[in-house]
DNA sequence: TCCAAATAGCACCAAATCGGTGCGGTATCG
DNA sequence: CGATACCGCACCGATTTGGTGCTATTTGGA
């Protein structure tokens, strides 16, 4: 399926509610618990899915009484493919996208596969869109830019 | 997943196929069976994909001894959009991608949703990639060596 | 000091989707 | 007639997804 998994839209929903209470880089940790308080995600799947990302090293994550998460960078340096990256997997763009060989021929033999190659610069296009949306372009433009009503969240 | 199904694969294999064969608008018909005879496809996966390219009027089929399906429109104009969105249901991006509601909110008030619009903007312009890129434009090099698909979109 | 809050880790589950198949029916050409 | 080829339905197994239970461990604060 073209489409994102509920994992990366929970973790969107955890980066952006993150990067908007200016928790970066340990400077304050938000809770699991605050997020989907905010939101109807189950706890535990944000948790599952901020494990995933602090993995990937995209936050970081502080335990005890007044811990949670923060990210690890600054919004502008966390990228869209990053996140899906570490929520999805590897980019499937590595991996042969359509392992179809000709009727006794193989696969590593790329001039017999009528579409992987043209596939797979499709695919390039796509995660290059994906690497060059920021985290930060997908906040609710905190600084008035653009005439979007804030959620006003807090 | 941010991925193609196999369906999906298939049905670019087998228009593509199509489409080296010249078979346009009834001028010939390409079997199933001969697809399926050069790349390794079920004959049934096959059938199946090409009804429902046929259902979303990108195939005519012809039954019969010497039937088989042929292009209803011309390589360049049908995008991969339209393969996409016949093989994988209607694009998503028409449903509300992220169905993410504030406690006591509710989905259809937009600046509610964190992420949803810009999502919604990554989203369109990932569809419209899918758009411009023409099934001639996945083709090996007919004659004119415009192997392009859609010019810089960042 | 002790408890509450919070992350970490593991196993587990139900439902949906995906890839693929069986079988019979129908149309068409030779 | 009969071979070829599309059509339609139901079905199956495997994988993925979305989600939960429970417990351990860490940490701050009353």
């Amino acid at each position: 399926m073209l489409q994102l998994t509920k994992r990366t839209e929970y973790g969107l929903i955890a980066l952006v509610h993150i990067a908007e209470r200016g928790a970066v880089d340990s400077g304050a940790f938000v809770s699991a618990r605050e997020i989907c308080d905010r939101y109807p995600i189950p706890r535990r799947l944000v948790a599952e899915v901020l494990k995933a990302l602090q993995k990937h090293s995209l936050v970081e994550s502080q335990r005890g009484a007044t811990g949670g998460y923060a990210l690890s960078r600054r919004p502008e340096a966390i990228t869209l493919g990053q996140i899906v990256a570490a929520l999805e997997g590897a980019p499937p763009l590595t991996s042969c996208e359509s392992p179809i060989v000709l009727k006794g021929g193989g696969c590593e033999v790329q001039p017999l596969c009528p579409i992987r190659s043209p596939v797979h610069r499709v695919r390039e296009q796509l995660w290059g869109l994906l690497e060059h949306t920021t985290l930060e372009s997908l906040l609710p433009q905190p600084s008035g830019a653009r005439a979007r009503t804030s959620p006003t969240l807090s």
